[in-house]
DNA sequence: ATAATGACATGAAAATCCTCATTGTAGAAG
DNA sequence: CTTCTACAATGAGGATTTTCATGTCATTAT
């Protein structure tokens, strides 16, 4: 169970810190919105704390990143005073919880528990981008709701561009992602091209209107049409 | 970079995790020798501080079953007073580096950042047991020191099972381990047994003298005749 | 002890994945 | 605009991995 703390205030941070490692929480922090988008591009948290009044920006932007992501994580939105107004917007953008300054720790505990929680109920995850919606938990595709068959590599990379759509991923990145670590500094990328072929032929005969488009010298790159 | 602290005194551990934290590692901890064995046993730590008086034991017994995993995690141990007898002790164990409560911060962030610089700077890591040698690294097997080829699958569950000599582990664990997340569930295990055959029948014509055994029920177990 | 049941092993077949040789294409340089 | 070069796509073949059908072994009940 992994958590973000996205908080300036060092000791407000810290407080928040040590009472969910001592609940055997795995706890990271970031202190700005710009260390908070690097972590969340990384790792993949099952929760994050976000305060919205941050140095360089709003925590707001923290939360359309997770979301334009794909990330599954909670949020729960931590805000001086009750602005109503964030508030709304937070939830609106996908937010799970809502927690004024200033709050009890155990307060804050409880709602992550509570987060947790249903996260554990809701086993409908899913990802969607165009007429396309996979279900990691089973694996499957659908297509304007019609099943399609994908193999085990196959859908391991269609996966991982579902979770970044839009954005440019060199192969490397891929490689390490989807065939893990030993493969990573590779000579030759043959066996992704072979892959890529047989996965757009899949999409394209499926008429998904999502693209794996090449990005020269780079790597590939999902796009909506 | 991920790192355990293993340390009783409250305060001091909240010191430590905070600076480590600030200098951007990933920080977990542990107070007893029981937790830090068993998140040692789940994750793979780059770094482990610990220190040896703890309540329910020993710090030193952390390392031996740190070593006897196998486990590559730089160890820098932490002890009250300077207890010759448990610096000697720790070193012939395998640690890393020795720090001597009290210290300063800036001191503990210093060793720890040097402990990755070796680890970066050896890279002669393997793993031995019996007349069995690998390198992860370049995922080579030796036999009396003579290479021996492996298949991708073969050499990951060799490598896995070399981590936990004389273990039993179950045959979801390994699955988990070797295959990935998704297969976590099987129904069955046919693609274990066709891999166990064909390892088993590699290392026996090499004349290995390590054996997996099958632990009935449960999984297998990775023995020295 | 023997039978019955579930767990594991085995060899062969099938499915999946990767490699290789070849062809096509984008971008840079002339 | 043409040529050159590096990168990417392709199809076929080969290698690896998984599945399947069957046989063997361990454990429990009879």
């Amino acid at each position: 169970m992994k958590i973000l703390i996205v908080e300036d205030d060092k000791n407000l941070r810290e407080l928040m810190l040590k009472a969910l490692v001592d609940d055997h929480y795995m706890v990271e922090t970031a202190a700005q919105v710009r260390e908070a988008k690097m972590k969340i591009d990384i790792y993949d948290y099952d929760c994050i704390l976000l305060d919205i009044m941050l140095p360089d920006g709003s925590g707001l932007d923290v939360l359309r990143q997770l979301k334009a992501q794909r990330k599954a994580a909670g949020v729960i939105i931590i805000s001086a005073k009750d602005s109503l107004e964030d508030k709304v917007t937070g939830l609106d953008l996908g937010a799970d919880d809502y927690l004024t300054k200033p709050f009890h720790i155990a307060e804050l505990c409880a709602r992550v528990k509570s987060v947790f929680r249903r996260k554990q109920q809701n086993g409908e995850h899913f990802i969607e981008c165009g007429n396309v919606k996979i279900l990691p938990e089973t694996r499957q595709v659908l297509i304007n709701g019609k099943p399609m068959e994908l193999l085990k590599k196959e859908f391991d990379i269609l996966h991982f561009f579902m979770t970044r759509p839009e954005r440019a991923v060199s192969k490397g990145t891929l490689a390490e992602a989807v065939w893990g670590d030993y493969i990573d500094q590779a000579d030759n990328y043959d066996f992704i091209y072979a892959q890529m072929k047989n996965l757009r032929k899949r999409l394209s005969e499926a008429q998904a209107d999502i693209e794996i488009k090449t990005v020269h010298g780079y790597g590939y790159k999902l796009e909506q049409r």
